[in-house]
RNA sequence: GGUCCCUUCGUCUAUCGGUUAGGACGCCAGAUUUUCAAUCUGGAGAGAGGGGUUCGACUCCCCUAGGGACUGCCA
């Protein structure tokens, strides 16, 4: 019988696109939450209104609902609990663990400079000053301990030790009276009932000054878990430059979500040998005991990879309803064969890009005209020899691939030729120069009427 | 500058003091072959460097080097 049920939560900033970094940071807390029955939170972090964008926060909920990451409870705006934050202040006011500064930013400023040479952390004169309070705006402080050290427990890195002299007091209250970002996520996370704290290992350093806080609250402190942050494919933080960076572009990119959980999930993790799993297997695999402490770099070959297993996976109406929309003037009429056909080639797609690429050929219009390679290839002796297999095939009944295939090859004993010498033609007449799969599966795919049409209008004159 | 974190094949990782250091992606070669792929088989490929501790270190400790994060009235 636990004593406790995990709560975990993603905490992103609507401050631009959903990062895939962040992405990953959700599916390692979701792992968690189901791993151990518990519950997965999502709140954003939109205390900087600034900065704060409904568009990006649009694009959190959409990568969120993309990968399929389901929060367990409506989502928590974190503006909405500026006047808890504030309660929070007060209360830290009153029990001696904060103090109002009324330094200005040019005092601020100067002090900062001092503080860098001297190696330590900002100090404010107004930690312990008896003087009067200013008639002006403040800031509230928390008063941090200046000797001794502060631990950090990390399930993932181990203890890290922080001298207090390196912490600083930091803000808590905005002198416009907005709380900052440690008050709310300390306040948030505690009346949340968030039991573990995962997150990019960018907040070490927040990791300690949070716990400061729960201390100076008198609250039990979460367990922290600090996963390594996600690097580009050179080992440069991850930027525009690397291909992407925002979870939408890689939807674009023609990944599954389901393969980008399962190439994400083995990015600073890993269960054994396993590379491919389910996700049923990742929950009942996961944990952040086993999370790697060092960063991981993207690799681009290594998700197409996964992507291809997962295209071959997935069922082909899907796959239909996903690349419809990148293809160009797609009459609905064509579904049916649209959805045969990827039946046929989605083993050699790895995104759904590549996908939309294979299927062209058979989308083309009858009376399209040829490639110019196909038309190179149709020669008057090839043109003459494919009227000829027109004529053959157009005296057949059976129209199935293993009898195209006997047909096909019967034909070029016949012509006493290898297939070679009219197979590309055949495919390039057929699929117009597009890649097609085998010859009889192309011919099957289009249906008798449809391919002699095609061979007719490619042999003619 | 200061503080903290990280370092096994090119990449993601396994190893948790004793292994011919394993797997996957990629790469190379071969097979297959009617295009492009896919597929199959085989191969090359790693403990950053230097000190310790130990009978024995990839594994533990220290130093160096390299990479990263933080150092905001941003989150």
């Amino acid at each position: 019988m636990s004593a406790q049920t995990v709560v975990t939560r993603i905490a992103p900033s609507p401050t631009g696109y959903m990062h895939i970094g962040t992405a990953r940071t959700a599916l390692f807390n979701y792992l968690y939450a189901r791993r151990f029955g518990g519950k997965f939170l999502i709140r954003v972090e939109d205390t900087d209104r600034e900065r704060s964008t409904q568009g990006a926060v649009d694009a959190i909920f959409e990568g969120m609902a993309w990968l399929g990451l389901a929060a367990d409870e409506e989502p928590v705006f974190q503006h909405t609990r500026a006047d808890r934050h504030r309660a929070v202040v007060d209360e830290m006011l009153q029990r001696g663990g904060a103090y109002r500064c009324w330094m200005t930013v040019e005092e601020l400023e100067a002090e900062r400079t001092v503080a860098r040479a001297e190696g330590r952390a900002v100090r404010s004169p107004w930690r312990d000053s008896t003087l009067p309070p200013p008639d002006a705006p403040f800031v509230v402080r928390l008063k941090a301990p200046r000797e001794g050290q502060t631990v950090l427990h990390d399930v993932v890195k181990g203890d890290i030790v922080f001298e207090n002299s390196q912490l600083d007091d930091l803000i808590l209250l905005r002198s416009d009276g907005a709380p900052t970002y440690n008050l709310a996520v300390v306040a948030d996370d505690h009346d949340m009932g968030v039991t573990h704290v995962i997150r990019g290992d960018d907040h070490v350093s927040n990791g300690a000054r949070q716990s400061l806080i729960y201390q100076a609250l008198g609250w039990d402190l979460p367990v922290f878990a600090h996963i390594p942050l996600i690097h580009g494919p050179d080992g440069a933080k991850l930027s525009k430059r690397h291909g992407a960076q925002a979870v939408g572009e890689f939807a674009e990119m023609g990944y599954l979500p389901e393969a980008t959980r399962n190439y994400l999930a083995r990015l600073g993790w890993g269960h054994g040998d396993d590379e491919l799993f389910s996700d049923e297997q990742a929950i009942a695999w996961f944990d952040i005991k086993d999370v790697v402490s060092s960063p991981a770099r993207l690799d681009w070959d290594k998700l197409a990879h996964i992507n291809r297993h997962y295209i071959r996976l997935a069922d082909d109406r899907r796959l239909a309803d996903l690349i419809i929309p990148r293809l160009l003037g797609f009459d609905a009429l064509q579904t049916s064969r649209l959805i045969a056909v990827i039946g046929l080639v989605k083993d050699g797609a790895a995104t759904l890009v590549e996908l939309a690429n294979l299927v062209a050929f058979a989308l083309t219009a009858t009376d399209a005209p040829l490639d110019a390679k196909t038309a190179g290839l149709l020669t008057d002796e090839t043109k003459a020899r494919l009227g000829r297999l027109r004529d053959t095939l157009a005296a057949t009944d059976d129209w199935s691939v293993p009898a195209l295939e006997a047909l096909i090859r019967d034909f070029a004993a016949a012509e006493q030729v290898g297939i070679g010498k009219f197979g590309p033609a055949l495919r390039g007449s057929l699929g117009k120069g597009s890649p097609a799969p085998d010859l009889a599966s192309t011919l099957v795919t289009f249906g008798k009427d449809e391919a002699l049409a095609r061979l007719a209008f490619a042999v003619k004159p």
